[in-house]
DNA sequence: AGAAATTGTTAAACCGTTTAATCTCACTGA
DNA sequence: TCAGTGAGATTAAACGGTTTAACAATTTCT
């Protein structure tokens, strides 16, 4: 029905197997004929098929990426690095979007499984262990964030969240901010566990009592209403550092809907830097998690997992670092 | 090396034709037989390859969507809605990130090609029209916003800024406002120009003086210089309207940082009702374009389009809503 | 009971490409 | 002159599925 290569084949007055080694560049080709063929290509605008080349080829070149929700804007910026590595590196990049939802992480899973793709990238915590032991086993590549030991196929990208938060109290700590309240994300979270642990843990060391700590819901909502709560409690915290930024957008609104201002009266902190830590209003003082390199070490993990001999998993560590932004000031005196 | 379908067959002790057809519910094997194939695809943990499927079975089920920048607020929304109404469909979706790149778009385009797609969903205007016609002729449905006219395997999705842009105007109006200035966005992009030519048409149905119309790029800062300009303009401008929400967020800020105060000074408007518009301080009052709908619409268009014997390219329109924020209000009186 | 209709299963061809094995033939060197 | 060489091209067998014509078994009908 389409176009295939015997049609090129016969146009150009040669075999498939040499339009083949002409496509890939195996250089078995004579100029003369190699002319021939191109030419025989550009008349007819053939374009291989993907398939057909995956099944022919026992050469898989495709890696995947399973994200929980593209519209999480922590996620744009890796999956568009980790596919232009990818393609650096001569991969294919499919991706799936689970939508936190478990059963559809499994459908994920699956889809990448179908495409016998080399590598997958799995930048969600809602997978199970399990599944991913299941596509190690199956020799597919995986890399994950801190969701399990590194093994055969298997290695991990830990992000350093906890210096991240370091950093924050740190600076805090040195405008003068002795009460420093804490906003949470969500409760299951490891990725929220362990910034809340690093924080009462450099509360400490700076011998400063942690607290308080308030829920949060890793949104916008969530920060509002401990905003809210935060500006009538008595001693107020004079700063706030909250588990990422969409919590501090909503915190500060809290806080200003009662007349606190920021960062005069009371500082706050986000996490992440995105794009809304910029132009919010004040800007907020962030961390940045280097996005970018998170994709592109991804996809060399996988790449460097699927093409050696051996197949052992390594520890990858990605950097966090402070973004100073207009929400964070001098404690005011008191 | 892998599992194949044969492996399957032999386990359950069944031809290879009986384990496809229990795999695709032909339903013509028997319940007992049935339970076999199912038992054996369960006990080796059996995965189909997509590549040999769609290689053998003609039938295409792919469709491609092809965005200019996934880190673009305006995208992943789409982009899912696309996805999830693809899966519905009985499709697999396939991204292609442009980076507003024509090489990159032509790369994007001859992807879709390699991987076979029934249809593809263009929500860029870096294509040429000639890119589009090209896959037209191969068969492949093709959507876009406005890039031409509706042809063969051709559908066109319209959004229907104007309305949009109406309403923007038609609200300050009402709240008093009549000098209402414009920030434009970048010169190439047709929907930007749809949209000043409506402000324009507009307000001299009003019988007002359109202007001034500022330059803008659809970036933070483009806004924010428009906003330090327009806070020192004398008569000053009551309102503004800016061609997307990041540049009203600029807007806002140059403003404020020149002590004008939104909405009591100055009211200010953007386009598109991103997330951004929501969370701002003072949030934003905006144009909401049914993403979601957009990208449903779009997956709708290309399965009808590659569906029904006679392939003729339809009209869809999309509509706009106006979305009420704090940053609108009542106009100064003078 | 035997023919006809229905249902279930299989063997073999095919999808569009790659690739190992094989063939051709002009050229080299002894 | 002729075996040996090697570059360039071809042939044919995969790859892992689906599809279809043909056959076998069972049920239905007369």
């Amino acid at each position: 029905m389409a176009l295939t290569i015997r049609d090129v084949a016969r146009e150009a007055g040669v075999s498939t197997a040499t339009v083949s080694n002409v496509l890939n560049r195996t250089g078995k080709v004579g100029r003369r004929t190699q002319r021939l063929v191109v030419s025989a290509v550009r008349k007819l605008g053939y374009v291989p098929d993907v398939h057909a080349r995956h099944l022919a080829s026992h050469d898989r070149r495709t890696l995947g990426i399973i994200v929980s929700d593209i519209e999480n804007p922590f996620f744009p910026e890796v999956i568009k690095s980790f596919e232009v590595r990818a393609q650096q590196l001569g991969y294919d990049a499919i991706l799936s979007d689970t939508n936190y939802d478990p059963r559809r992480t499994r459908r994920a899973a699956e889809r990448m499984m179908e495409h016998k793709v080399r590598g997958v990238a799995v930048m969600t915590s809602e997978i199970s262990v399990r599944l991913i032991h299941e596509l190690a086993r199956r020799k597919i590549a995986v890399t994950f964030l801190d969701l399990a030991p590194v093994r055969e196929y298997m290695s991990n990208l830990r992000i350093n969240y906890a210096s991240g938060v370091d950093q924050i109290v740190k600076h805090l700590y040195e405008l003068g901010h002795r009460r420093i309240a804490f906003v949470a994300g969500r409760d299951g979270l490891k990725s929220n566990a362990v910034r809340l642990e690093a924080y009462e843990q450099r509360m400490k060391m700076y011998g400063l009592e942690p607290g308080p700590v308030l829920p949060g819901d890793l949104r916008f909502e969530g920060g509002m209403s401990a905003g809210l709560e935060i500006a009538k409690m008595s001693p107020r915290p004079t700063a706030v550092v909250a588990i990422n930024d969409l919590t501090a957008v909503g915190v500060m609104k809290g806080l200003m809907q009662t007349g606190c201002r920021v960062p005069q009266d009371v500082s706050v902190t986000g996490f992440d830097k995105t794009r809304l830590a910029e132009y919010s209003n004040p800007s907020i003082t962030t961390v940045d998690i280097h996005r970018e390199t998170l994709g592109k070490i991804a996809a060399d993990a996988l790449h460097e997992l699927s093409d050696s001999a051996n197949p052992t998993g390594k520890e990858y560590e990605i950097e966090a670092e402070l973004v100073l932004g207009e929400s964070s000031g001098p404690a005011p005196l008191t």
